[in-house]
DNA sequence: ATATATCCCTGCGCGC
DNA sequence: TGCGCGCAGGGATATA
């Protein structure tokens, strides 16, 4: 799915239609995501204004005037396509299609179902099961190297790992950890305690360098991401290791090859020969 | 607390 | 052309 910037792209691609916009119809094909939708789904938007489109972590939160938050999660597979609404034709896999007051059709499309949206009280989001235990964004410069190394000294699973876990830092997925870590010349099996502080420092430089970077691009499109005005993400072609399994390292200096590994159950992608 | 396995679901590319 | 297999950007939950 998207990681944190495919969602960020996702969501500059619908401020246009929906911040300000009225929510004038819901049409409901599928009400079962990774979870049912929340009872009255539909009635409790309709004829409702959306005010803010916020990004936490991977979740989408729309922001609406009678104080709930509509909250959304792409799973794997999801993704928005925005159209006019004298023109838009149902596609398979559009499960909620929102009509805003300017004319125009907001669809999900989720292939696999991995996808979720809620309707949450905006006073109670942050305490909520969904994002309580969220760590620090990584764009967010409040979250400075000493404390991303402190985190990083706790901890002895591989630094990869916990780039990936959500706890501790957020919107960062399988694609962004194996480029964050290649261009830091970081393994991704180092334990996360072995890190030295400037190390660590790097790491985190590199990662918001290549999550803006990213975000600049659009996204990555390798399958199911578009942005919702129907274009493609274009950073896959900036990958460095990423998919990449037997090239030759893109390292200057480096007469290694990209090497693929399974770890915690997902393909990792690292040279052996400048990652230390 | 923490490391692994499993499951949710559909689609695609590959080898045969 | 068709079939079976493995794999895919995520993450919650159960198990040890």
């Amino acid at each position: 799915m998207p990681e944190l910037p495919e969602v960020e792209t996702i969501r500059l691609g619908l401020i246009p239609v929906l911040e300000g916009k009225i929510l004038e119809e819901i049409a409901v094909y599928r009400d079962q995501l990774r979870y049912p939708l929340p009872p009255l789904f539909s009635e409790r938007l309709k004829g409702q204004k959306v005010n803010r489109l916020e990004r936490r972590a991977k979740y989408l939160w729309l922001h609406i005037e009678n104080s709930q938050t509509l909250v959304i999660h792409l799973g794997m597979s999801g993704r928005f396509k925005i159209e006019e609404a004298s023109l838009y034709a149902l596609q398979k896999h559009d499960h909620v299609v929102f009509y805003n007051n300017a004319g125009q059709v907001i669809a999900y499309n989720d292939p696999r179902r991995f996808g979720l949206m809620d309707l949450i009280p905006t006073a109670t989001l942050k305490d909520h099961p969904l994002f309580r235990h969220l760590g620090a964004e990584p764009l967010e410069t409040t979250f400075t190297p000493e404390a991303f190394y402190q985190l990083l000294r706790k901890r002895q699973q591989s630094i990869k790992s916990t780039l990936m876990d959500q706890r501790f830092i957020v919107g960062i997925g399988n694609i962004y950890a194996n480029e964050g870590l290649w261009v830091s010349q970081i393994h991704p099996f180092r334990p996360s305690n072995s890190l030295t502080y400037p190390e660590a420092e790097t790491l985190l430089d590199n990662l918001r360098t290549v999550l803006k970077k990213a975000i600049l691009a659009g996204g990555s499109t390798l399958k199911d991401h578009l942005q919702p005005d129907g274009k493609l993400g274009y950073f896959q072609n900036q990958f460095s290791v990423y998919g990449r399994p037997l090239a030759p390292c893109p390292r200057q200096t480096c007469q290694g090859f990209i090497k693929k590994y399974t770890q915690d159950g997902r393909s990792t992608f690292a040279c052996d020969s400048c990652q230390l």
